[in-house]
DNA sequence: CGCTGTAGTTAGAAGCTATAACCAAGGCTC
DNA sequence: GAGCCTTGGTTATAGCTTCTAACTACAGCG
């Protein structure tokens, strides 16, 4: 009992916040970000308008916490399937699904950028963590095959992988993981397949399978 | 002569509706949509502030002209590289370019989307003049080699495609070579290989050159 | 010359973010 | 327990936004 743990406030106000985000996220979710109104949601919690300045000091300033939240919730996720023992193919899965599950979500972290706005360093910290699950994941499928050009560039700038020893080859394989699944995601997500009427989990899932190393020979 | 062509006034018209866009194009540029004010492009103007609302109905209403024009303007850039006797490499090539050379732009129509917005039709039959021409060069590869489950699939499903009669696994290759330029082209513009100081144009080259029939076997 | 439609004006409603000033109540210290 | 001080809430207000309404002046056509 050396720390007496939060005290009420605190835990009032970690409430308060949380039920604030909440709602946030809801008007984010049928409405998009633009249309986020710190008024609207004062409103319906009964509270009337600057209040709501006690609990975050900008309009920015909840969104930054918006986009937090999204990023530990996703790396939790891909973090929890690893552990689980998913492959690559289930790991693309369980991302499809999470970003599925909320696209206002998926776009607050990889959506439109904001030319201003600098997302804080905590956040990329957080993305890395994501991103070292995918190439621990990667080098399980071994790494045989000549080294492209292209490897060998990305063994040279591996600054972005936090110094990660895995070989380039496994490195560049994590990279088109991510992209190929953020390429195939977000164009479905935007509605540009509306009106394509075929599924597009096989396309992920031979996207990914493509990854393999035989197939980059 | 049967046709007096533009009146004056509707020369003059025209003027003042592109001049406003311009101003648009140059706020979305520095600031993003978001920050799109109609009160300050009518201002730079030297016109106070309603008089706008004469050239455009609304706010929307000017986006989605803007929207209009960005679909032109890659789709022109597209049709005239393939006429020009560019590749698939050639094809990303310009559309990387075209995306860089104003990364909101590109935003504007594959970025996050706004929930309740539905793009106008013909702004979907643009985006398919830039699915046909990336059809026909992705034809230019030949189609050997085994059919997969999903070329299949595709080929059940070819009304994205109007029809076209493509092989499926020439559809195939389109659809691969739209999502995988967008994952790479998206990510980077956003920001998300900031700090990864390695270049990404050879990363787009291989996952395209990647689309070649024998790496898919 | 006169009429009509168009381009512009100002005023104003409703909404937003955000600040300022003020008030009531809960908790900590003495 | 008494008093103070932090915290959470209030209302008022400035300044911005989109957009409508009502009005004016002008340009072009018959």
């Amino acid at each position: 009992m050396t720390d007496a743990g939060p005290t009420s406030r605190e835990r009032y106000r970690a409430q308060v916040r949380a039920e604030i985000k909440q709602h946030a996220w809801e008007q984010i979710a049928t409405a998009g970000v633009p249309a986020l109104s710190l008024n609207a949601i004062a409103k319906q919690l009964g509270m009337s308008g600057p209040a709501l300045y006690r609990y975050f000091a900008s309009r920015d300033e909840l969104i930054t916490a918006l986009i937090r939240d999204a990023y530990r919730s996703i790396a939790d996720t891909v973090r929890a399937a690893y552990d689980d023992g998913a492959d690559l193919a289930g790991l693309a899965r369980v991302i499809r699904d999470w970003a599925r599950s909320d696209p206002q979500r998926y776009f607050l972290i990889y959506g439109t950028p904001v030319p201003g706005y600098h997302a804080p360093d905590d956040t990329t910290a957080i993305s890395f963590e994501v991103m070292a699950v995918l190439i621990e994941a990667c080098g399980a499928l071994g790494s045989e095959g000549p080294e492209t050009p292209f490897d060998a560039h990305l063994g040279d700038h591996r600054e972005w992988a936090r110094g990660h020893p895995a070989p380039a080859a496994v490195l560049h394989r994590a990279l088109a993981f991510w992209t190929r699944l953020h390429g195939v995601l977000s164009l479905e997500l935007a509605g540009h397949f509306a009106g394509m009427l075929f599924d597009t989990d096989p396309l992920i899932d031979e996207e990914i399978a493509g990854l393999a190393p035989r197939a980059r020979g």
